[in-house]
DNA sequence: TAGGATTTGTGCGTATGTATT
DNA sequence: TAATACATACGCACAAATCCT
C-alpha cells in the first residue's frame, strides 16, 4: 500500500475508534489544526480522513463553526439495528467460511479475554473487547460486500451501547456479553456457523430490547 | 444546505453517473484540472468528491498516475448481487411504506417510459431509466439504513449491465425491464409491497444469471 | 540510464461563514 | 449593531511519484 493511502487509513480507523470508543463524545468539536498536529501532518490529509467520517455519518463540519461529532439516539437507530440483525444472519448464508482450528483458536481468546473481563467490569475494556469481538465475526463469512456492509453499519451503532452505560448493569452486561461469546463458541466447534450466525442475531436483538428499556 | 455540501453532493453523484453510464468507461483516467476547469472549481473541492468515490470502490488514485475507473467482472461481483438480493427482499420487511397514490402515478410513468424504450431501444436509453427506477425503488422502504445500503451496492453494480450490453439482447432486455416495471405496478396497485419486493428480487436474480450465462 | 513531462499528494495563506461580545 | 475571534472551505504553489523518450 503507497504511505498516502496507509497514512489515510491509520487516521481514519484511528479516529473512528476515538469516536465510537466517546473519547470525542457527541457534540465534541474537533480542531482540525490540533489533529494535525497531533499526527504530524498537515491539515490537508486531516481532512480526508475527517469528510469520510462525514460521509459516513460520524461527524458534521459546518463552515464557520466546526467539525462536530454526531450525536446518536435509540429512535433513530432502530432502523439500522433492524438491519444489521438481518445481515448478522446472513453471515450464514452468504458464502460461509468453513470453521478453521485458527478461528477456534481466536474464540478461545476471546473467552478467555471475556472471563477475565466479567472478573473485573469496566465500561471501556467492554467497548473494546467487542469491537475486537465484531471484527472476528466479519472473518466468518467470505462476502466481502456483506462485511463492508456490516461493518460500517456496527461502527454506526457502536457509540449508543456506551452512551446508555450509566443506566445500565455493567457487571451483568459483561456476563451476557461472555455468555455469547461461550455459545458461539461451542457452535464454531460443532462447524454450525448458522447456529453461530442465529445467536449473534440473537444477541443483537436482545442488546437493542435492552437498550429501548431505558 | 450550505453551498459547499451542495456542491460537493452535485459533483460526486454527477461523476458517480458518468461512471456508471460508462461515459467514463473502466480504465479511463480522470483528469482533476479539467474536471475542475468543466464545473467551475478549483482542484480541492473536485478532489474530495473523487475521494469519496474511490473510498466506494468506483475511482482509483495513484500518486504521479492518475485517478482510474475501476474495472468490475461479473465473478467479482456474485457475492455483491448475493446480498443485493437479500436487501431487496428486505424491502418489504423493514419498515415499509404504504402505497400512496403518487407512488401509482410514478409507477405509471415508469411503465410508460418503459413501452417507449421498447418501441426505441436503446443502451443509454435503457441505462439510465433503470437507475431512476432504482431510485423509485428506494422510496418504497422507510428504512435509512435499508436505502443507503443499497443504494450504494446498485452503484458498485450498475456498470456490469452495460459493459456486458454487446453480447446481450437489447430489445429482450428492454421487454424483461418493462414486464417487471408492469408486474411491480399489479403488485402496488393491489398494495402488497410484499409482492413488489420479491418481484424486484427475481428480476435481479434473473439478470444476473443472464449476465453470468455470458 | 537519465531527464523531462505529467499526475496526484501536501502545505499553507487567504477567503468566507458563524458566534459572541 | 458592529467588531472581533476563530473555525472550515478554497485556491494555488510546490513536492513527490511515475512514465516515456
Amino acid at each position: 500500500m503507497s504511505g498516502a493511502a496507509s497514512r489515510h487509513q491509520r487516521l481514519y480507523t484511528e479516529l473512528r475508534s476515538r469516536i465510537c470508543l466517546l473519547d470525542y463524545p457527541p457534540g465534541t468539536r474537533l480542531s482540525e489544526e490540533s489533529l494535525a498536529r497531533e499526527f504530524g501532518t498537515s491539515r490537508t490529509p486531516l481532512r480526508r480522513a475527517l469528510a469520510r467520517l462525514e460521509d459516513e455519518g460520524l461527524l458534521l463540519s459546518r463552515h464557520g463553526v466546526g467539525t462536530l461529532v454526531t450525536d446518536v439516539d435509540i429512535a433513530e437507530l432502530t432502523q439500522t439495528y433492524a438491519l444489521r440483525m438481518e445481515l448478522a444472519q446472513l453471515t450464514s448464508t452468504l458464502s460461509p467460511r468453513p470453521v478453521t482450528p485458527a478461528m477456534l483458536a481466536e474464540i478461545d481468546v476471546f473467552v478467555s479475554l471475556g472471563a477475565a473481563l466479567l472478573a473485573r467490569p469496566g465500561a471501556r475494556a467492554f467497548a473494546e473487547l467487542n469491537m475486537a469481538y465484531h471484527s472476528f465475526g466479519l472473518t466468518l463469512s467470505g462476502n466481502d460486500a456483506l462485511r463492508d456492509t456490516s461493518e460500517r453499519l456496527y461502527f454506526r451503532t457502536a457509540r449508543i451501547w456506551l452512551k446508555s452505560l450509566p443506566g445500565m448493569d455493567l457487571a451483568e452486561e459483561c456476563a451476557i456479553f461472555l455468555a455469547e461469546m461461550h455459545q458461539t463458541r461451542t457452535a464454531l466447534i460443532a462447524g454450525d456457523y448458522h447456529a453461530a450466525a442465529l445467536i449473534r442475531r440473537a444477541h443483537i436483538s436482545m442488546s437493542f430490547q435492552r437498550l429501548s428499556a431505558l
